[in-house]
DNA sequence: GTAAGTTTAAAACACTTGTTTTAAACTTAC
DNA sequence: GTAAGTTTAAAACAAGTGTTTTAAACTTAC
């Protein structure tokens, strides 16, 4: 556990602790005692606490969207059909299994600061993420524009995010749900299960098996 | 606008300012100013920041349970019949409707609020959140489970905690959202025709219009 | 071995935070 | 008018924040 580098260290502690206790909440002081190090250090590595939150972010997006990019590309060439909605959604979730391996306390932690992101008001993070991996996010939105072709674009528009907020907030407060089902329901879970829950009713969603009534 | 009291003004910002910036991001201080009131009031009327926060979620959330509740057990009463998750829903719709009138922003910005409450780490206000509403909650959560009898308790706490991300990110992020889809799209929507895609949307996603594929 | 880069220790900086206190002024009710 | 309650002003408190600086020690590469 010696061979990890100050800067490794120091991402390891602040990815752990922002997902836990949210960015504003988390001192630099905390990520730096809790990773064993100095507190100049995180300074002299990243400059300030801003950068040290971009990295925390680069260091597992940038894999995961190379890979999805690649697995979109391949998949979307072999077959001259469309991709469904399970298979785009699955396609995201078997490429976070090939980034975090299985790891999957370290994928669900990611998840949450997915979803912080989202939700936690942080502009110049939002800014930095839309900024970097904006793009990906609208080639993905083409391909379920593709998996869904007779929808107004009005429509769809409202059911992906629908669907993008179950995930974002199921994800980002999975820890909380997980104690309440444990209390409540002498139940417990994890994260894959409740992924492969999470994409059927996505897909369905947008999909709209729906018969309207009025 | 001379008229409100002093307790009024701080709830009235303190409100607004959660909303937007988070609870850890807003300083009393900055709320004061904004009331146009003295720091020291908050202390004399609240007596924490803490006790703030549970009162400006109490202020509206009060009225809401108390309605929806009254709506529950006549309409539950009147016909033996069960009632469909789009009339439960459609219930919670129009009982926000009741309480908040047509003021349609400040509607979706306690929304915002009820999902900052999700997601945001805040032990202490959970904590409150669940002691004093949890009752009613899950009073709300019997009559869906009589609404899908057939399906498993662990699968229905999920899809219910799915659709209730999409109602509370959607209108949580309505003003981002509308300003989006006017630029992109051309397209101006108002509130009540979100919540009407909305409501099907859940209910199709609860119900599980969804074959296994495993 | 020298130089460059890394890490630590300790302290200080300027600033913000929630909270409390003091005294004076104001409002309301009886 | 007196008393109780309210509100303000201003200041201080103790604690925590991100950031910077200093000097010394350590590691690595050439």
């Amino acid at each position: 556990m010696g061979k990890s580098t100050t800067a490794e260290r120091i991402l390891d502690a602040a990815q752990i602790l922002f997902a836990t206790k949210g960015f504003s909440e988390t001192s630099l002081r905390h990520i730096t005692s809790k990773a064993g190090v100095n507190l100049a250090a995180v300074n002299y590595h990243f400059g300030s606490k801003e950068k040290l939150m971009q990295a925390v972010f680069e260091r597992t997006l940038t894999p995961f969207c190379d890979n999805l990019e690649k697995q979109l590309l391949t998949h979307g060439q072999n077959r001259g059909a469309t991709l469904s909605l399970e298979e785009l959604f699955g396609m995201m979730v078997s490429t976070a299994d090939g980034v975090y391996g299985d790891d999957s306390k370290e994928f669900s932690r990611f998840m949450r600061l997915m979803g912080l992101a989202y939700t936690q008001t942080q502009e110049e993070l939002r800014a930095f993420l839309g900024e970097r991996y904006g793009m990906v996010f609208k080639r993905f939105l083409v391909y379920i524009k593709l998996a869904a072709p007779e929808m107004a674009p009005k429509e769809l528009f409202w059911r992906i995010h629908f669907a993008l907020g179950a995930a974002v907030f199921t994800l980002a407060s999975f820890g909380g749900l997980q104690e309440v089902l444990q209390k409540d329901y002498g139940m417990s879970v994890g994260l894959p299960d409740v992924v492969t829950r999470l994409v059927p009713f996505m897909a369905a969603g947008i999909r709209g098996d729906v018969e309207k009534e009025s």
